[in-house]
RNA sequence: GCCGCGGUGCUGGAAUUGGUUUACAGGAGCGACUUAAAAUCGCUUGGGAAUUUUCCCAUGUGGGUUCGAGUCCCACCCGCGGCACCA
């Protein structure tokens, strides 16, 4: 029988399901969770890219299997969010429906690859009984007062009508439709992540992560030193506070810049100036992120006419106002120092302020020194390097009243509220009755009657949950309405409800939760999925928790694996899992682009569907394909080519193994290579080397081929199970071809045997002034004296050394010996 | 501008971490089988000179360290990803 992948892979397939052979079980033995990131079930269905990080987890979730340990290896489906309800307003259909007929697409995809995940903890997150506890989970953040409601400029996506996170824009465009998004001030639900920031950041050496993944989130936190420094309004009692990292540059500041959003500039603004200052507010509040991104270079600003005095020469200096300043860091107010930053530079040479160098080093009539040096111009601080001076100088501020030592944040908190219709409900009510009560009566109000979060957002009231979760109601109608409420708020019968507090009237929150809620904590959902008591049983959750090995996109490093790390650590904090990291080690796969070097889409036209290499080759050569193409964690372009080669290498190992030699021991080249392989393997697949995996396979095939007549039933038994992560399909049908009765599935993972990988035989290579000019074959334990000897008898040796005297001699084991003539 | 990653044949890429550069595949060429094609199986395939023996040059560019550099150091060029008026 030739090699038929048609009529061996539904049939395994089946097998592997019905017998369950992938049902991790709670609580026994030593445990390894593997975990890929769970699908988005898109009307697209899957494409070879999706593919390739769960090939990969599924061989070393397959490995790990065999290797005694209780592995957790499960799916799920993510699947609230935009596209979804896009989709519906497009067609009428039901994101339910429509949502439904995708999972039901994606699962057959799925399962034609024959991954081994674990089909009955599969989730969903647009399930009530799943977001019931995502709803669960926002209520605690809110009991905690980590959340709360504030009426913030947002960014705004006209096209999608729809309210996004920073996280969401895209070089100032929707991430999904790619329109230019502009503001609107809307009251949002936020979280605080930005109280976590520092665990964030310190936490990540307790895990095991990419460099650049620590290093892309350690950046977005952005965690700068510095001191806040008070400038005195001049007659007023006006204080301007600034941030500064550059405090020895204190001496230089001419002038401070406050964003045209900050709460001082009212009262700042002199008669005289009036009118063109307003004019220059309203202008730049009109601009988008985007118009002010394009135009960065060339800043703008006008005086508002008010002077204040710099704290450590009691100059006075003009107060500005220019948008160049950011309203949402560092108070949105700086002191401007042109000497020693370029962009204050700039700004002083367009509007004519003074350049004072305060830090010796450059030449400031050129451009701006930015650099550490020695300190001029600067009183009693003249003379001090800037790092001595900084410490120096914030000293001096705090003793005197005139400012203290701070750090800033680059993270925003998160923006948690969507105004759609295809999204967890908020579990929050409003109660004008308990609004007014909090408001006047806060010191009549008894103690634990409301809760923090209930305190700090009037009027917003828990949804007690006894009542979870929150159902999302049918309706008819998706459009957004695009006055910055969700197409929930015209269902009357919905929104209109009692006060869980005092039972009067009251109106259910509207929003929806983003997609990221219901992919803050899927994994550990996993640990229990069919609990209606709590989010999952701490035992269960002692047990599978954290993640061991967690592999996912590089574009979630901002996004998914820094929420869910902080929706972690503060189920960590209400004692909900007992360790502050959820994942132990975190990889990233690289994207698998078209054959045209493009990214797949469908508007390109250019999406390779699994389906149809699993139609035509066979699941395992898709498999292998995949793994093989390149190194794991790197872009790479697809090459339909390419799968040709790599069915060839399994119609090879089918027609090696369906016939046997009949040898009784495999030579010992074959057997020396099956162990090295052995080796490769173990090594390799932790260093996600999949690629090398493969061609040393391939090496190992070929050479097999070479000794055909050598190859005993042992060593093709070893080889198989060696490929079963890999072919799982292919290996699983020549080894019950072989007579056995039970799955490969259930042999033990081979371990190699060192002393059968040392070479006896070596090749020597010999090198004249680091040349290679010679190879010898010689035994593998050779001294030097020895090899010197052996080496010096060749001729080609002999003719390259003739009368030139030997210096040195470099000889290293098993690899060469080096002449310096 | 800053942070991270990378640059090796015609193509995807390998190189035990300082020790035989180009493994493994794809493609191309030649040959075998075949009426023919596909498939399959052999052989060839970095460049140049010489074709029995061989020699020189090649890992983005230019320097350096070293007996020896794709690998380490310095400077530069190019590509990709992220951040970006963050004070």
């Amino acid at each position: 029988m030739n090699y038929n992948p048609q009529k061996i892979e539904l049939k395994w397939q089946r097998y592997w399901e019905k017998n369950k052979f992938y049902q991790a079980k709670d609580g026994q033995g030593k445990k390894q969770y593997i975990l890929i990131e769970f699908p988005y079930p898109s009307g697209e269905g899957l494409h070879v890219g999706h593919c390739r990080p769960y090939i990969a987890l599924d061989a070393v979730a397959r490995k790990k299997r065999m290797e005694g340990y209780n592995v957790l290896f499960p799916i799920g489906w993510d699947a609230f969010g935009l596209p979804a309800e896009n989709y519906a307003i497009k067609t009428g259909i039901h994101p339910q429906v429509a949502t439904e007929k995708n999972i039901a697409n994606y699962k057959r995809q799925v399962k034609s690859l024959g991954l081994s995940f674990d089909w009955s903890r599969e989730i969903n997150t647009t399930d009530p009984k799943y977001y019931k506890w995502t709803q669960w989970i926002f209520l605690k953040l809110f009991e905690k007062g980590l959340a709360y409601q504030a009426k913030i400029p947002i960014n705004w996506c006209p096209s999608c009508k729809i309210g996004l996170a920073n996280e969401e824009v895209v070089s100032g465009a929707c991430e999904r439709c790619g329109a230019i998004i502009g503001k609107k001030t809307l009251k949002q639900w936020m979280l605080k992540i930005t109280a976590y920031a520092d665990r964030l950041i310190d936490d990540l050496k307790k895990v095991n992560y990419p460099d650049r993944v620590k290093a892309q989130q350690i950046e977005w936190i952005g965690k700068s030193y510095g001191a806040e420094i008070v400038f005195k309004v001049v007659g007023s009692p006006g204080k301007i506070k600034v941030f500064t990292t550059r405090t020895d540059t204190l001496f230089g500041a001419t002038a401070i810049v406050l964003a045209p959003e900050h709460p001082l500039v009212e009262g700042l603004i002199t008669a005289k100036n009036r009118e063109k200052v307003e004019k220059y507010i309203v202008e730049a509040k009109k601009k988008s992120d985007f118009e002010r991104e394009k135009i960065e270079k060339e800043k703008t600003g006008v005086f508002t006419g008010s002077y204040c005095f710099n704290p450590a020469n009691n100059e006075k200096v003009p107060i500005w106002i220019g948008d160049y300043a950011i309203a949402t860091y560092g108070g949105g107010a700086i002191m401007v120092v042109p000497a020693h930053d370029y962009r204050d530079y700039d700004f002083a040479k367009k509007y004519g302020l003074k350049i004072k160098e305060v830090v010796s080093g450059g030449d400031i009539s050129k451009e701006a020194f930015v650099n550490y040096g020695r300190l001029v111009n600067s009183g009693q601080f003249t003379g001090l390097k800037s790092k001595e001076a900084i410490e120096k100088i914030t000293k001096w501020l705090e003793v005197n009243g005139f400012g203290r030592k701070t750090v800033q944040y680059k993270l925003r908190d998160w923006v948690f509220s969507r105004q759609h219709y295809w999204g967890e409900p908020i579990p929050l009510v409003f109660c004008e009755n308990c609004a007014v009560k909090i408001k006047n009566q806060k010191s009549k109000i008894k103690n634990n009657e409301f809760n923090e979060g209930e305190l700090l957002n009037p009027g917003w009231i828990a949804v007690p949950e006894k009542n979870l979760p929150v159902e999302l109601p049918f309706v008819e109608k998706y459009q957004p309405t695009g006055t910055g409420q969700s197409p929930l708020a015209v269902i009357s019968d919905w929104v209109n409800t009692k006060c869980p507090k005092c039972g009067g009237d009251a109106k259910r929150e509207t929003d929806t939760m983003p997609n990221w809620a219901g992919s803050n904590w899927y994994y550990i959902r996993y640990c229990d999925p069919e609990n209606d008591k709590e989010l999952a049983s701490p035992k269960k959750i002692r047990y599978w928790l954290p993640v061991d090995w967690y592999n996912g996109g590089m574009e979630h490093t901002t996004l998914h694996l820094l929420y869910s790390r902080f929706i972690y650590k503060f189920l960590f904090d209400i004692k909900i899992v007992s360790q502050p990291e959820p994942y132990q080690r975190r990889t990233s796969h690289g994207i698998v682009l078209a054959e045209d070097g493009r990214k797949m889409s469908k508007s390109f036209g250019n999406v390779i569907n699994p389906d149809d290499i699993v139609q035509k080759y066979g699941a395992d050569t898709l498999r292998i394909y995949e793994m093989f193409m390149g190194p794991f964690d790197q872009a790479i372009v697809w090459n339909t080519q390419g799968v040709k080669g790599v069915y060839r290498f399994l119609e090879k190992v089918w027609k090696l193994c369906s016939k046997i030699s009949g040898a009784a021991k495999a030579c010992p080249d074959v057997l020396r290579a099956l162990h090295k392989l052995n080796k490769k393997i173990d090594n390799d697949l932790e260093a996600t080397k999949f690629n090398t995996i493969i061609s040393a396979f391939m090496e190992f095939a070929n050479l097999c081929h070479e000794h055909k007549a050598e190859v005993d039933k042992k060593t093709i038994e070893k080889t198989l199970i060696l490929l079963s992560p890999f072919a799982p399909h292919l290996t699983e049908e020549l080894w019950r071809k072989l007579g056995h009765s039970k799955s490969i599935f259930f042999t033990k993972w081979p371990k190699y045997d060192p002393k059968l990988i040392k070479e006896e035989i070596t090749t020597l290579v010999i090198q004249i002034n680091g040349k290679v000019r010679d190879k010898i074959e010689v035994d593998a334990g050779i001294s030097e004296t020895k090899a010197k000897k052996l080496a010096l008898s060749r001729e080609k040796v002999k003719n390259w050394i003739l009368d030139k005297e030997i210096k040195k001699i470099i000889f290293i084991p098993k690899k060469l010996i080096n002449f310096v003539v």
